[in-house]
DNA sequence: ACACCTATCTATAAACG
DNA sequence: TCGTTTATAGATAGGTG
């Protein structure tokens, strides 16, 4: 748009993405007013910033009412049924506004940004709720590492069980089959019976390579 | 904004109020989609056409449920006035809601709660980002330690400054005190006056031992 | 954080197909 | 009702105070 073109992805810098959001809310805002006027249509804008300050704008009469309502607290008691409601969801609106904003500090705090203005006291309290914090996460991820580990080993020691049973039904078969043949089939049947049920043990077929691996593959 | 300025009032040609506003709610649009991802902030618009046709955009996964709803309302029934304000302000409570609840949960793992639901993966994502937040955290409260420090330094050579001008006074004084005395009073006076206005050297007075601590006491 | 500046980029009004 | 063009108004990135 000016000195320089920009990409459009995130901004990294802090302070530049605020006053980015500053101006470019001003002028989506002001956009949308004009379209609204111009094209006489109806238009809701909510707007979040990332220090979790909202902000809205809509075209039509009573949701005006409330955001101004909102900007500067009371004056309606002069109104009449109506205004007993909005007060209500007005002041919920408002809660809700001010805890997502104290959320939303607490978590950027949390993440090391906006610490300027903590005093030392308060910064101890943060560094100490950071490393409970990661305690506990290390615990629960170590656990959990333990866990899918003896999972994976139950599961490597089930399969390895079944591939026993398997070769032995398979040695069962062949060896049955070999006895037949044994008893009286010409050489040329033999051969083909015994490479499509029971291939040489000295190569792997795909059978015995999945069920003999102590992990599954995808892994 | 172009060939010619236009006034920021409803279009009356209908036609060309269509052309516009179908060129506009695509800059709208633009916009909103460029804001929401320099500034990495939640975002949602709602257009009603004059016609009742309805467009929306939504930054989040949150928003998007929303604006399903309303999108869902919108085609079972045609709508009027009274039911899209309810729409709009039922968005905006819904919205706040999930967005505290969103904020909430994340902070609780931050702190090390409610991390069953979590996998190796984001156990380590979090481990990550509370490790990162540690770090900053740390670096600011140490910074701030040495801003406190320097401060406290600086203060103190004010007051040990300001202690050595004020002996100057003293010692000034008690040398005009003695140098008058000696031209004329009796020795009894001499030791009232000395004893009251100048103490003796080896003796700390209150005065001299606030002036001479390197900090102050109150730390 | 805010207002202002200005060079540059973008959006779009009007026109045409 | 569209898309395309083009000249121009508007928006804004980066800078300064």
């Amino acid at each position: 748009m000016t000195r320089r073109k920009i990409q459009i992805k995130k901004i990294e810098s802090t302070t530049a993405r605020q006053v980015t959001f500053s101006k470019r809310r001003r002028g989506l805002f002001k956009k949308a007013l004009e379209l609204s006027t111009l094209c006489d249509s109806e238009l809701a804008l909510i707007v979040f910033s990332s220090t979790g300050k909202l902000f809205d704008y809509a075209s039509s009469s009573v949701l005006q009412v409330i955001e101004r309502q909102n900007l500067q607290s009371n004056t309606l008691d002069k109104m009449d049924q109506p205004s007993l409601e909005l007060q209500l969801e007005n002041s919920t609106y408002t809660l809700l506004s001010n805890d997502i904003m104290e959320k939303t500090r607490e978590l950027r705090q949390m993440k090391g940004e906006e610490l300027q203005g903590l005093n030392i006291e308060e910064l101890q309290k943060l560094e100490q709720l950071l490393q409970d914090g990661l305690r506990c996460v290390v615990n629960a991820k170590d656990k959990r590492f333990v866990e899918d580990i003896s999972s994976l080993e139950r599961k490597g020691a089930e399969l390895m069980e079944d591939n026993q049973i398997l070769k032995r039904q398979v040695e069962n078969q062949s060896n049955n089959i070999t006895h037949v043949i044994e008893q009286g089939q010409s050489s040329e049947s033999l051969t083909n019976i015994c490479s499509s049920a029971d291939p040489p043990q000295g190569q792997d077929s795909d059978t015995s390579l999945k069920l003999g691996l102590p992990f599954p593959n995808w892994l």
